[in-house]
RNA sequence: GUCCCCAUCGUCCAGAGGCCCAGGACGUGGCCCUUUCAAGGCCAAAACACGGGUUCGAAUCCCGUUGGGGACGCCA
């Protein structure tokens, strides 16, 4: 049998990095044990639901390249995938189940259970469904159906314990004592979660259900509809939850938390799956750093640690940087395109003629970049033509003692140079200072500051090989006026 | 209030009775490299929540306490 997993969004909010990494250990599952990722979208709440929300979940999924086998947009042998298409078969479960007396009518309306339970809080703290409904006689309920009054189905839950093997908390078990007759046909004729979860979980042959934490309590009741349909049992694995720097649950108000935030934010996709796949799970061992085959190749269930996670916002940089060294040349230019074409710094001929300058240019500043867009916005004095120049380093460094005259010298030693590479380039320098009586360092500091407008750069001698001779003694001619206006 | 889950450095993990006076990573501090900034290398500080058992021996097993989290809806 082939292992079907699910990630099973409702579209009342974009996708969170707490519902991505369930959906990253669902489709590493799948992927890893040669089984099918379903994406099933459920949209039983119309009031919260919204198509924008469903596009949002969608986007952060193919962002992260967590494809789904069925699901949305590609259809498979089990859908509709929306399970606000689904609900006539959720009310025929329903209407099997009371047929079956494994569930009744319910008859009481909210006001009056809201009534009970606010009384039940006052005393004795807690409140359970007292059954009123579950003691109607059939002609009670007769009566009840002939006047027409509305009613929800709810479940019988039986006396005893129901016990699972969750494969990643080892065997949990609830006494049914503490469960309520629950709902699992509203009103108006919608199924509730606890319904349609394990409706379509059945229907659509899922074998693995992996889902968060909260879902823990939830699982003891969908057990018990389960064993009511007559179907056989998925197994079970509840990963622990994402939690904020305060150790609470992760929301809104830590900042960051859709993935697609991540997205805009110059983030690798490879980088962001590697990071939530670590929170809460270890291939054991000390690796920490793995390609997305890698985490295929190392992933199982039973790895996934019992307790929750904090996510750490520096050790994201620190995934997002080491991969960003790792990506290969032509990977790396594609990616970077988008904010160096925002900044205005793109050509086409960086993918074509200009490719392999282009590509040495990124390479400086990959050690340096912790984001994407920090390539566009660290290399900008290569693809200008007009310099900023910082007003603090012009004083400091081109305006030192007789710079202008070494500046003049280092021109000349330029201009003469058979090649224009780092090592000649550095030789030709260093024998300047020499010859002056100067620090190299001072005189690197201001070149530095007269090519690039800047103290901060890579290493000054690639830097000025790969901006080429010409526009190097441009900018040292440009450099000088610089320093010489308005110098008190 | 009831039920459930969890408990190793600040954070994420390793550890499945002796290999552990506990290992890696992020972060932090220092040093090295060095033309700046990074990257890289080296070093350092930093934890088995507590109390009982079981055992020749416990971070690892059991019980309790405490702490944290989650769930208790005609939400999902």
């Amino acid at each position: 049998m082939i292992p079907r997993v699910r990630f099973a969004p409702s579209p009342t909010g974009y996708l969170h990095v707490g519902g991505a990494r369930t959906a990253l250990f669902n489709w590493l599952y799948a992927r890893r044990a040669g089984g099918v990722f379903v994406l099933r979208i459920e949209d039983t709440d119309a009031e919260r639901s919204s198509d924008a929300m469903v596009e949002g979940i969608l986007d952060g999924l193919r962002w992260l390249g967590l494809a789904w086998d069925e699901g949305p947009k590609i259809g498979g042998e089990h859908g509709p995938y929306f399970q606000s298409q689904r609900f006539d078969r959720h009310r025929d479960v329903a209407a099997r189940l009371v047929a079956e007396r494994l569930a009744y009518y319910c008859y009481c309306t909210p006001e009056e259970l809201s009534a009970k339970r606010a009384a039940a809080e006052q005393t004795t703290g807690g409140w359970k469904y007292d059954r009123t409904c579950c003691a109607l006689t059939d002609r009670e309920i007769a009566s009840r159906e002939e006047a027409r009054m509305a009613r929800a189905i709810r479940f019988r839950v039986p006396e005893g314990t129901t016990r699972f093997d969750d494969l990643v908390h080892g065997p949990i078990e609830f006494d049914h004592a503490n469960i309520e007759d629950f709902v699992i046909l509203r009103s108006d004729g919608l199924p509730t979660y606890q319904l349609s979860v394990v409706s379509d979980d059945v229907d659509m042959k899922i074998t693995h259900v992996v889902r968060g934490d909260d879902h823990i309590s939830n699982t003891p009741k969908q057990i018990l509809i389960y064993r009511a349909m007559g179907a056989a049992l998925p197994q079970f694995a509840h990963v622990p939850l994402i939690l904020g720097p305060d150790k609470k649950r992760l929301s809104k108000r830590h900042g960051a938390t859709s993935v697609m935030e991540y997205a805009r934010g110059g983030y690798l996709p490879e980088a962001m799956t590697n990071f939530l796949a670590l929170l809460g799970w270890s291939p054991g061992g000390d690796r920490e750093l793995l390609t997305r085959d890698e985490l295929v190749a190392a992933f199982a269930l039973e790895g996934i640690s019992g307790g929750n996670a904090v996510f750490n916002p520096e050790k994201l940089d620190w995934f997002n940087q080491q991969h960003l060294m790792r990506l290969a040349p032509d990977e790396l230019a594609l990616r970077v395109k988008p904010s160096f074409e925002a900044a205005g710094q793109w050509r086409d001929e960086f993918l074509g003629d200009r490719r392999a300058w282009f590509f040495s240019v990124l390479d400086l500043f990959r050690p340096r970049a912790k984001r994407l867009d920090d390539f566009a916005a660290q290399s900008r004095f290569f693809f200008v033509d007009t310099l900023e120049y910082d007003a603090a380093a012009v004083e400091k460094h081109l305006r030192a003692t007789d710079m202008d005259e070494h500046l003049v010298a280092l021109d000349a030693a330029f201009a003469s140079l058979d090649t224009f590479d780092p090592v000649s380039i550095e030789a030709a320098l260093r024998s300047v200072a020499d010859a002056r009586g100067v620090k190299a360092g001072s005189l690197i500091h201001a070149m530095r500051v007269a090519v690039t407008g800047k103290t901060v750069s890579p290493g000054l001698f690639d830097v000025l090989s790969l901006l080429g001779r010409a526009r190097v003694r441009q900018r040292l001619a440009e450099a000088r006026r610089v320093g010489a206006t308005s110098a008190s």
